[in-house]
DNA sequence: TAAATTATATCAGTTATTTATATAAATGTC
DNA sequence: GACATTTATATAAATAACTGATATAATTTA
């Protein structure tokens, strides 16, 4: 079993820093709708499920209950999400993203997708074959990690 | 010209769902000292370039200068950062991180690659090996997106 | 040398977060 | 069925984190 965990430590090291720098450009890389890290988050969660309970948000953003809350009424009243009593439980609400918050998650990615796109043409024909290579498996790995 | 665009787009809009996906899962993976997005940030930022001066900050992390100011002073006086007077301009401050600020960032970190390992263990050998072959490029990428 | 620009501190207000408290609905126990 | 416990969410008070505005001093430009 050791010869294969120190196989994949080296690996794992090297892309969690190569993951990191990659992270850190393309999460400032829209210059649109620039809102809060947790506002960004909570709409993008919604705009991949929706609706979601308050405390499915929670959980998922790891934040307190209080400040779901709070930011759910301040998005509700900028007419990004909407909110609905679940009529499966008395004591729940339902969020769902509007088409006006969907809006801003949609317009960030092109932006995003153009702009990494202007990226990609300056890598070699091999390197970005690598990358589309390496595709299946990261989504694959985005997979487990959603588990 | 055309036909190497469209090959790029495709595989650029793949990439990009991709990795928003696993940013989601890897931002949120530590579970231990948890400060806010942009304190985290500048931890980053000044644990890989240190001194730097507030302006600098300023345009990485892309906060106004008075945020900015203000945050540093909170985050000096966790003695997570010290400031000095800049010698080379009498206006500026020189902002670096204390071992104690690195060691946020060094320990998420030392989690979050523990974490990704797990994951990496359940891909099979060529899904691993795909990843490793695509590393030097998404490495170059990362140079890319920070000229 | 004076004007313009740059760098940063501070203020006042809003947003965003935490802890604490409260209320009601749902579930569990007897 | 009655009561205890848990769950879901709203609200209050305080601090953190952000914005735009203002101020001061240092540096650069004309």
């Amino acid at each position: 079993m050791e010869p294969k965990t120190n196989i994949t430590e080296l690996n794992v090291s090297d892309f969690a820093m190569a993951f990191e720098e990659l992270t850190r450009i393309f999460i400032r890389m829209p210059s649109i709708e620039k809102l809060s890290f947790t506002t960004l988050s909570v709409l993008h969660t919604l705009s991949l499920r929706s609706p979601m309970r308050l405390s499915e948000l929670i959980a998922t953003e790891q934040v307190t209950q209080s400040a779901m809350t709070q930011l759910v009424i301040r998005l509700e009243r900028d007419g990004l999400v909407e909110r609905r009593p679940d009529p499966s439980d008395g004591r729940a609400v339902l969020v769902r993203i509007t088409p006006q918050g969907a809006k801003v998650i949609d317009s960030r990615r092109t932006e995003r997708i153009m702009q990494i796109g202007k990226l990609m043409e300056r890598l070699t024909p091999e390197e970005r074959t690598s990358i589309a290579s390496a595709l299946p498996a990261l989504t694959r790995l985005a997979e487990l990690g959603n588990d």
